[in-house]
RNA sequence: CGGGGUGUGGCGCAGUCCGGUAGCGCACCUGCUUUGGGAGCAGGGUGUCGGAGGUUCGAAUCCUCUCACCCCGACCA
């Protein structure tokens, strides 16, 4: 929506008058020159009618949300906190899926896939999981409905008759149903390592919900291994949380910072939970993925046992490891800019669109026929490329739209690009312009979109260095997080009760204690005790 | 569960104070002219005014109840 702002009006004046703009609060004139103009405009004092993001500075928040509805990548569906994705999102979603799942493959790992309905007695065999799952779980009751009439109304009711003997809860995640199955398929050293992974859905009841960041339901997958001892476990925990890094930086060109959680953070049943950590463009941390080591809770709470090869009988050593759609709630915050979406061309589903452009039916055809040919021979070196041939459209229009979905490179070719054998390449991100024979064509865009990969990951570090401090004082740590907040790596005690202490007082937590870190000797930012070292803090999301 | 706000065509809104049988912009459809950074003209279709009840000759508008969603907290990450 486009707003009034002062560079485009004289005066600008709430209608009171009355006469002219009858009943309207909403209304407002404009004195320009000879010219009095009338415009119409919602509560944010946006024109009707006309489409635009709001800007990141403005309001961080609906700028997150209009990227979301402008590249068409979801909704909200009727289901309270459950979102549709829509092809262009899903897209996305299905490159994350194929890139992750070839390197778990390549690691060895394997998918099966395991019942959405959990024993709810399942869920209490471990005691700390129960606790940190049970105020958010969505629960089965009934396996049938029952027509009846209300208020002469016909409606649908659970059958009384139908209520279950043991309700079932929608998982929340998977440990416990799988590992009820690992007790069967385990006796043996032999049978070690088990190594699965599932892509699936899972539903957790959030009391708040934001488009990816947090839904009801998400979508995800769900990393489940078995081990023989605990540094086999541990050194899965740490292979994956690197895969996951790798991801992050290489393929989505987010920095993160690989660390250890705090216990307060802890996955509930584990022993130590790895994340990594990224820094979106208000600021503020998200955690985009983690890594838990299990020890030998489950295989405790499950009864899961092996036979080792001296005969001596023990639990398994377990891991689990997550990636949700939550990343790509990171991804769009990363990248992109007031224009909409910006995607690193690794990941976009739509890596170019080339554009025809022409003046009449004959130059159409000509054009069009070129842009199928250029689009068929560059899909193999570079993936999916779409060739916009509507028509009643004109190329400025359509150069908007495929910025506003993200689309990484576009392509323009005109008559007079044709005579000269030759496309105007143009970056999403910068807007870099510039004219590529079309011999030249097959080297010229992975290169460009090698450039745009590297731009977009270099600047999204940049950005986070700048907003990275060491602090040493309390007063300098609130007086951050007062303003424009950020990353600060700070001195720690160690202890959960001054950490929570400090999210209570400032809505501040340690994201995670970094691999990499000055561990020099300090005392604590907040109680002043003894510090374990410096610890990464930031308001998250 | 508190505090605030909003429900009117696909989307964004006006109309509600002061009751008179629903309107604007965008989008959509048709045609013509256009097309190198968000085209123009002409014509066209689109509504149980969130729901229920009440007052009234007459309700989007007044009254009562109710439902849903959004924002700020609480919760969670």
């Amino acid at each position: 929506m486009r707003r009034l702002d002062s560079t485009h009006m004289v005066v600008i004046t709430k209608q009171s008058a009355g006469s002219l703009l009858s009943g309207t609060r909403r209304s407002y004139y404009l004195q320009h020159s000879n010219f009095l103009y009338i415009f119409r405009t919602d509560r944010e004092g946006r024109i009707s009618g006309m489409a635009e993001i709001t800007k990141r500075e403005k309001d961080y928040s609906r700028w997150y949300q209009d990227v979301i509805a402008a590249a068409e990548l979801a909704e909200n569906s009727p289901v309270r906190g459950c979102m549709v994705i829509r092809p262009n999102g899903y897209a996305i979603w299905e490159n994350i899926q194929r890139t992750l799942d070839d390197k778990f493959k390549e690691l060895g790992h394997v998918n099966a896939y395991f019942p959405l309905l959990i024993p709810k007695s399942f869920l209490a065999k471990e005691a700390e999981h129960v606790e940190g799952f049970a105020k958010e779980c969505a629960i089965v009751t009934h396996h049938r409905l029952k027509q009846t009439t209300v208020d002469g109304k016909v409606t649908v009711i659970p059958d009384p008759e139908s209520k279950l003997e043991e309700e079932y809860i929608i998982r929340p995640t998977s440990e416990t149903i799988i590992w009820d199955q690992y007790r069967k398929w385990i006796q043996s050293y032999r049978d070690l390592p088990i190594l699965i992974n599932q892509w699936a859905n899972v539903m957790r009841w959030e009391m708040r919900t934001r488009m990816f960041l947090r839904t009801t339901e998400f979508l995800w997958q769900e990393g489940h291994t078995a081990h023989a001892t605990e540094k086999e476990g541990r050194d899965e925990t740490l292979q994956m949380l690197e895969v996951y890094r790798w991801f992050a930086e290489e393929v989505l060109a987010m920095p993160v910072v690989c660390g250890t959680k705090t216990a307060n953070e802890r996955f509930a049943g584990a022993v130590e939970t790895f994340s990594i950590e990224a820094m979106m463009q208000d600021n503020k941390a998200l955690q985009a993925a983690t890594s838990h080591d299990l020890g030998q809770n489950f295989a405790k709470a499950f009864d899961v046992k092996f036979q080792d090869a001296t005969g001596k009988i023990e639990h398994v050593w377990a891991t689990s490891w997550g990636m949700s759609t939550r990343i790509m709630g990171a991804l769009i915050m990363t990248h992109s800019d007031d224009n909409g979406l910006v995607l690193p061309p690794r990941i976009a589903g739509t890596k170019a669109v080339i554009v025809p452009i022409w003046k009449n039916d004959e130059e159409m055809a000509q054009v069009c026929d070129a842009a199928d040919q250029l689009a068929t021979g560059l899909r193999p070196l570079v993936g999916a490329v779409h060739v916009d041939k509507r028509d009643k459209m004109r190329p400025g229009w359509k150069y908007a739209e495929w910025e506003r979905k993200g689309v990484p490179v576009r392509l323009e070719l005109g008559p007079r690009d044709l005579a000269g054998k030759q496309v105007m390449m143009v970056a999403r991100h910068d807007r870099a312009k510039q004219p590529v024979a079309f011999a030249d064509l097959a080297t010229a865009l992975p290169a460009e979109m090698e450039r745009i990969q590297n731009d977009l990951y270099q600047t999204a570090l940049k950005r986070r260095q700048e907003a990275t401090v060491k602090l040493e004082t309390w007063e300098e740590f609130t007086n951050l997080y007062q303003g424009e907040g950020g990353f600060s790596l700070c001195h720690w005690c160690g202890d959960g009760d001054c950490e929570q202490a400090i999210q209570e007082k400032t809505k501040v937590t340690i994201r995670n204690v970094p691999f990499e870190r000055d561990e020099t000797e300090g005392v604590c930012i907040h109680c002043g005790n003894r510090s374990i070292g410096r610890v990464l803090f930031a308001q998250a999301y």
